[in-house]
DNA sequence: AGCCAGGCTCTCG
DNA sequence: CGAGAGCATGGC
């Protein structure tokens, strides 16, 4: 079964999968002008593979659905939406792009990331487990967590005798020992807040996607700190990667201070109300230039 | 080897 | 209250 989807321009696939290059290839990755995940429709796995044919300025992605069962019609525009909302593919990039052109910095980044459109998790629960995985460590450190969660409590679907996994559900994680998700590498603090947050989900005590409809992201983030194990960072990150909120930025964060002080400030020493100031500039898309500045700096670009 | 890495909570004083 | 300890793994 294949969709023919049609981006909002400009839009650059490649360039919006690079970080998944080296992903792994039973959960995530892009591989040979390939993109892989496993998504979850109504309750069911499906194995998409998008494939780009089309340009930055008139894109065009094939999107191909491998599952064991026949799909519905219904089912394959459900499948249409989740690729949408993967990569914000709706989304006009030119609003930013108008918004912080007096920024020059900013805007010789953008010429040279034209067309990036930040990546998303399926779910909200996506995107705050994984935000409390990447707390403190090192993002490499981070991901060997996440594989091994993923391995452990994700559902399995298998296609040509390969096996691909899709995240946990919280319902599944919500039964996890600590000792069980101590073993995937997490302190017991962070085996304690995620198995926490699953329960309250899985118990109804708890519903994250419907933020997603919520105007204001300043409550919205009040409302993911009472969490236990939710601060400011892992709350922000998790509007950007979950919501499609793009409006916040996680002032404290290592990677954006890294990059802000090399671009703005000659790589002096800055804080996070350094940064609030400069992200003013970025008006109503500050989370957008977080992701284009972390990019920037993972492709060495040079202004 | 040992330190630091996209934080947060809990416990002291 | 503010400051400080403690946590887990991976990479240098």
């Amino acid at each position: 079964m294949k969709l023919i989807m049609c981006p909002t321009a400009p839009f650059d696939f490649e360039l919006s999968t690079t970080i998944f290059s080296d992903g792994d290839r039973e959960i995530r990755t892009y591989y040979k002008g390939k993109y892989w995940q496993v998504v979850r429709i109504a309750n069911e796995l499906f194995l998409i593979v998008i494939t780009s044919i089309g340009t930055v300025d008139k894109p065009r992605l094939v999107v191909e659905v491998r599952e064991d069962t026949r799909l519905l019609g219904e089912s394959l525009e459900k499948v249409r939406e989740t690729v949408i909302s993967l990569f914000n593919l709706n989304f006009n990039l030119e609003r930013f792009y108008k918004e912080v052109s007096p920024d020059n910095i900013m805007s010789k980044l953008i010429r040279q990331l034209r067309g990036y459109k930040s990546p998303t998790t399926q779910t909200v629960f996506e995107a705050l487990i994984s935000s409390i995985t990447e707390q403190q460590i090192s993002l490499a450190a981070a991901f060997s967590i996440q594989k091994r969660m993923v391995r452990t409590f994700g559902d399995v679907i298998r296609i040509n005798k390969s096996v691909y996994y899709a995240f946990p559900k919280p319902k599944t994680l919500a039964s996890a020992t600590i000792e069980q998700l101590r073993a995937c590498g997490l302190n017991t603090r962070k085996a304690e807040y995620i198995r926490d947050i699953a329960a309250l989900i899985s118990d109804d005590k708890l519903n994250l996607e419907k933020f997603k409809s919520h105007e204001n992201t300043n409550e919205i983030v009040d409302e993911l700190c009472k969490l236990r194990g939710v601060g400011d960072w892992t709350a922000e990150l998790t509007l950007i990667r979950g919501m499609h909120k793009l409006d916040v930025i996680p002032a404290n964060d290592l990677g954006l201070k890294r990059t802000i002080s090399h671009y703005y400030c000659n790589d002096k020493k800055i804080s996070s109300k350094d940064v609030r100031t400069i992200a003013k500039k970025w008006g109503n898309w500050k989370g957008l230039a977080y992701f284009y500045l972390i990019m920037a700096e993972r492709l060495a670009i040079e202004i």
